[in-house]
DNA sequence: ATGACCAATTGA
DNA sequence: CAATTGGTCATG
């Protein structure tokens, strides 16, 4: 390759800087003059090798992938000739940073740079593959913000590691979709306004809404449609659902409605090559509807018109890695970016897409009063101490009466589900004969079984609950009151005896149920679908999912029932053992899942809990927590809590300190501005590491 | 991170 | 006074 004027490896001597020292210094010196001129030398020879660049857009603009928050900006390179065609927006590079060969993306080719030095040229292009489209480069830019974090870890999570034997296989495109425009007006009829919503999806619009689910519906079936109509406008849809079983359901049904091999299914669970397959099937173009858990967030569907989030306030849609974005508020950001309509929905109603409600930024789509009541009927049946001690048999299984004729009544027209809460879900104890829950007679915290041989003893306190005597019946004994599905199972089998009986549970989720009355026993979250609906759904012990002390408690355990209840066959009934008076189960009864976070939402605002106000937390060595603090430059009005002993932490080794620090909504921008720019400057000053975190799932 | 650079600090 | 250490800055 023929070398520039300038760069030749002769050009050293001619355009040595005035300063630099002269011939006539000491020996040693000029030594290392000497070899620091070699040095120079042979890195322009090489250079001059590689690096003639190229007239058109010779400057790139790259992401590099370094750690450092303080570098969270593109960085300008030279493309060299070789490079011209390769280097495209969205490649893989390899770039000399710092010393050092780094990965970064290409973000940007440009005829200059405002960058007054010597630009290096790009030493490589990985894949002439761009993994990285204009759309995602800017959500990782948004996501990296929102959460304070840094966009190599966001770009971590949206861009899967490279597999180049998979690189070099073709993406077929899709064959030709037939779609019949009135099918997704039919399938959604009975909920309002969704005739109008996807009227306006197929014409091209961006609706957004939020959905809730009548008890029974077919939500994938639905989203299905709602993904076909965005396909019929001549968009892409991208579905993001709980779990990889909720994946297969959506897969089922949009195989039922688009046809084979419209869509492409994204899990954690697919290896990096059959992971890297899918990833380039999409950013290829060749399927434009995607349907996946979390992670399908970020995938590169072509001409988005449509993201839809199902049951969003399951905690599986929280990533756990930095900087821990949540699935829900991921897709919201792209909606609002890529103009795309979206569509929030679940049997339950999480107080965050109630506020996108009230923020007027979606509109509501429920189920109509005929709807609701051609469903499901949902009873409430008191476990009263009296009525378990004339009913023998109703203490036996936990099931009053009520709910015994209910099974057996449903058992005749179909299979019956009761959901029964997971063992150790709580380890908290109760009295053996009232079941009143035993509390620390020091603090009334939660008296626990800490381990299988030590003693009961308060959550909160410590203290060693020895002895304990029930406050209300006087009773002496204890018991775990969790019994777990096995046990469940076993007790049901003996109510209903000639029964079929499964337990779906924990590590053993039942894909299907067999045909046939049968009774399936699960814990919340791995209730098995029974493809025409339960007969009959029961809820055992719902005061135990009551029992916890977290924040969200009651909205959570809402949620499970009515994930439960959603399972019921149209016409079919549900019955729910628990205390009538506790305003969740009414709100259950009467299928009101909205007003109740509408009421949830108040009584936030009111003590200044998210999503009324914006959270963030900051975890760290105590040392570390109190520099961030100093620095941080905080937008008012704001709350700061804390530093208090952060939670899980052991008491001796590690004593990582928390801060909470709050601010109204509307400052939520500023604060995670104020965080991020903070990580920047610990980050650019090598002070110890802090963890934030934006809007942490629980407290 | 890594390296360069400058300034203050330490040792002979 | 030179050698060393520590803080700050830039990384294209």
């Amino acid at each position: 390759m023929r070398s520039q004027a300038g760069t030749t490896p002769r050009a050293p001597r001619a355009g040595t800087p005035p300063e630099e020292p002269a011939l006539e210094l000491p020996g040693l010196v000029r030594d290392k003059v000497a070899e620091g001129r070699a040095k120079a030398k042979a890195t322009r020879a090489r250079q001059a090798a590689e690096a003639e660049i190229t007239d058109v857009d010779p400057v790139a603009r790259v992401l590099v992938d370094v750690p450092l928050a303080h570098l969270d900006r593109p960085f300008d390179y030279s493309v060299p000739v070789a490079m011209a065609e390769s280097a495209r927006p969205g490649v893989r590079v390899k770039v000399r940073f710092a010393g050092q060969d780094v990965d970064g993306f290409v973000v940007e080719r440009a005829a200059a740079s405002d960058h007054g030095g010597r630009l290096t040229p790009l030493r490589r292009v990985i894949s002439p593959e761009p993994v990285l489209t204009p759309a995602v480069a800017a959500l990782t830019a948004d996501v990296a913000e929102r959460y304070a974090g840094s966009r190599a870890d966001v770009l971590r999570l949206a861009v899967p590691p490279r597999h180049a034997t998979v690189e070099k296989a073709p993406s077929p495109a899709a064959p030709p979709v037939h779609l019949d425009p009135a099918a997704a007006e039919t399938a959604w009829a009975g909920h309002e306004p969704a005739a109008a919503y996807l009227r306006h999806l197929a014409a091209g619009g961006a609706p957004r809404a939020v959905w809730h689910a009548a008890p029974g519906t077919d939500w994938p079936h639905l989203l299905a449609h709602a993904a076909a109509v965005a396909l019929g406008s001549g968009r892409g849809a991208l579905l993001c659902v709980p779990d990889g079983k909720d994946v297969a359901r959506l897969d089922r049904a949009l195989t039922d409605v688009l046809g084979p091999d419209q869509h492409v299914t994204l899990t954690a669970g697919s290896g990096p090559a059959l992971r890297y397959r899918d990833f380039l099937t999409i950013s290829r173009g060749a399927r434009r509807v995607v349907v996946g858990t979390r992670a399908a967030v970020f995938a590169p569907v072509h001409d988005l018109g449509l993201v839809a989030l199902w049951d969003d306030g399951d905690d599986l849609h929280a990533e756990p890695r930095a900087p821990y974005p949540h699935a829900r508020e991921t897709l919201l950001l792209r909606a609002e970016r890529e103009g795309a309509a979206a569509l929030v929905g679940g049997f339950g109603r999480t107080v965050e897409a109630d506020q996108l409600l009230r923020a007027g930024w979606a509109q509501e789509m429920t189920p109509t009063r005929e709807l609701r009541r051609a469903r499901v009927t949902v009873t409430i049946a008191g476990a009263s101490d009296v009525e378990l001690e004339r009913d023998p048999l109703a203490r036996a299984s936990r099931m009053p009466r009520a709910v015994h004729e209910a099974v057996r009544a449903a058992l005749t027209e179909g299979p019956v589900l009761v959901q029964t809460p997971r063992r150790g879900y709580l380890a908290a104890l109760a009295c053996d004969r009232c079941r009143t829950p035993a509390r620390c007679p020091v603090c009334t915290g939660p008296l626990r079984l800490t381990g299988p041989t030590t003693l009961p003893a308060c959550g909160w306190c410590g203290t060693a609950a020895d002895p304990w005597a029930c406050p209300t019946c006087a009773g002496r004994g204890l018991r775990a009151p969790v019994i777990g599905d096995a046990r469940t199972a076993e007790e049901i089998g003996r109510a209903f005896p000639g029964t079929r009986v499964v337990a779906s549970s924990g590590d053993r989720v039942l894909e299907t149920i067999p045909a046939g009355p049968s009774v399936v026993v699960a814990t919340p979250g791995a209730e098995p679908v029974a493809p025409q609906g339960y007969a009959a759904v029961v809820l055992l012990d719902t005061w135990l999912l009551l029992a916890r002390t977290d924040l969200r408690t009651e909205e959570e355990a809402l949620r499970r029932w009515s994930n439960a209840v959603g399972l019921a066959r149209p016409g079919g009934r549900a019955v729910v053992v628990g205390d009538p008076a506790e305003p969740a189960l009414q709100a259950l009864v009467r299928w009101d899942q909205p007003g109740f976070a509408r009421r949830e939402a108040a009584a936030r605002q009111e003590v200044h809990l998210p999503p009324a106000v914006r959270l963030a937390t900051v975890t760290g060595d105590p040392g570390a927590v109190d520099d961030a603090l100093t620095l941080l430059a905080l937008p008012e009005p704001v709350e700061v809590l804390g530093p208090v002993a952060a939670e899980g932490a052991r008491e001796e080794d590690d004593a990582e300190v928390r801060v909470v620090i709050r601010v109204p909504r509307a400052q939520g921008p500023a604060l995670s501005r104020a965080l991020g720019e903070l990580q920047r400057i610990r980050s650019a000053r090598k002070l110890d590491p802090v963890r934030v975190q934006v809007d942490p799932p629980t407290l």
